[in-house]
DNA sequence: GATGAATGAGAATTCATTCAT
DNA sequence: CATGAATGAATTCTCATTCAT
């Protein structure tokens, strides 16, 4: 009735909105995108499988939304008002950005990861993540081109693998594997 | 007029299980294990749905064999009767043997990681995965252990770590990623 | 506009559910459980095959469902809050009452009976049928006991596989079988 | 060649046919009509499946002659030109004869009773049975109408039913279902 | 907006039967 | 006569999506 009365729908729309997101994220993670219902997800939501698609499209762009939002929560914290010059302190900061972003958004890389793995659901998204890999990668090629190393490409990839793998590990074992004393490591080794 | 022979027979059945699994491994890698029905894989092995069923006892079934044919290869590799020393040259050898190892079965470590991210598959295969992945760890934490390096357990993570990335990298983009430019840098930098 | 009603909700799904158990009863009981699809209940039931799965947990717990109801039908009639003496008179009584209730509830008996001949599907209602039979043999037997027959086990064993010929007669052939006059020579030769 | 050789194949033939028969029969009578494969069948009977339909028309011709023969074994033993007099010791007789029997066919008879209570499958075998069942109820019929009973159908179809309850219990529940004391109480009660 | 009943396409699996050899 | 590979239809069951209310 009210402008107020607008409002609150709104904002109720917007927080079952995120309701929905946060438990598709946790199943997602939990059993796969395949292996999760839609069912599974409005029960646990504590709506109707019916209101689901009056916040999402269906079950893919869910998915997509989801994958979005993550990126672009990762594209804010990277934010590119810089210069472009990577110091050996800012190579440590960095480090420990992304190390302090992989265990806050464990769940989001569990499925990040589990997806990337499935060519045919890649497609989905792949355009996303690249936008937010590419600048990366030519920051860390830019650092060993300055160190005037050899093959500063390479040693860009090699990095990037590194940072790779370590996210795996920690993703999807992270009771194996001490975050801490890997970053300590890391840094120790490479800088 | 006579039945066939036996030999006739087991080389029909060698060759059409060696087809199934060969299309299996293709779409599995291609799909993921949820994302490929048997009505997929056996339309394009070219034979009727019924005729999975005598060859293996489910899609369960001709997963784990899968797994566990690559398994039993990599085994082979790394198996000898070695005296659970690595030394400097050895580890040359070792990465070496992973490097050629992972350019020839690359589809296997497409499914394998693939699988490894799907933890509702996971559950399946992780016995046969651990038996090859926990020697390595092992030998890597000897060789850094004889090296005297502070923390051996935690530098054998790091390396094993790399190598998933590397893994990863060159299995998911192989264009993207050239194997025996990062195989020289790798072992540079590391031995 | 506005949401059905949870009442409307409830009416719908027990009147479904009813239509379905009807239905399945009268197929179980004219094909066998082994016999009879879902696909075949569905569509007698005017209903699609998925909604079966909305009732019920599948074909096994739709079995068990009907054969619960019905023992708990017949439970209900020989409800035990009775002294567990048997007088000739409340054994005239009780025959009545299994008399009526075998013609009322004919296709029950019928799938039940055939339940009961196949082994395979025996164990899924063995215990819930069992509850029903043990009280009335022991019942049975403390009769004759009281009448101080020699072997009042024996003779409850006799009664009792009696009962189960006529019923087998009647609820297969109850053309040929007049229930009325046999219940009569029943009383007569008996009490 | 020779005509020994002939009649060596028409044993084997004579003897695998009845191989087949005595499995069928088991597991018919273990796990139900539908319930057992023709896979099941021939590798227990330790032939190919083909080498069946060189034997049998198919699964239902299997189960046909099945039938019909137990019922022709049956009709053997009732078969004597017997005046059509049932006097009580020829009834002690028939009474001994049927229990014996019982004992002997114990599978037959599972199977018969499973199939009987599948309308579909009854008609398939519903003309071999009547022709056994019509002169046993006729004997008795004639037997009480000699006794001057009041009502003598009534009374064999009585006797008749506590048959088929004796036999229902003792092929279904052997172990709990003591055939000789049975019989014995028959006897003392009802002759 | 909200519900959940209802659908229908497709999944895995089983099995009687056929057929080349 | 004998084999078992091969087929295809049928079965149970799942699930994203639609829709009447």
């Amino acid at each position: 009735m009210t402008p107020r009365t607008a409002k609150q729908f709104e904002a109720i729309r917007n927080s079952r909105r995120a309701q929905i997101m946060k438990t598709a994220l946790e199943l997602f993670a939990e059993n796969g995108y395949q292996g999760t219902s839609i069912s599974k997800i409005s029960s646990r939501a504590k709506i109707s499988k019916g209101l689901m698609y009056n916040y999402f499209q269906g079950k893919e762009d869910l998915l997509k939304t989801l994958i979005g939002e993550g990126i672009n929560e990762i594209l804010d914290l990277f934010d590119p008002n810089r210069d472009g010059v990577l110091t050996p302190e800012e190579f440590k900061f960095f480090i420990n950005e992304i190390f302090s972003l992989m265990a806050r958004k464990r769940k989001f890389y569990k499925l990040y990861f589990a997806l990337m793995m499935q060519p045919s659901v890649r497609i989905l998204t792949e355009q996303k993540i690249n936008a937010v890999i590419a600048p990366m990668v030519s920051l860390l090629t830019d650092y060993y081109r300055r160190k005037n190393e050899d093959n500063p490409e390479m040693e860009a990839l090699l990095m990037g693998a590194l940072f790779d793998g370590i996210m795996l590990n920690y993703v999807f074992s992270p009771g194996n594997f001490p975050l801490d004393q890997i970053k300590d490591l890391l840094i120790k080794r490479f800088i």
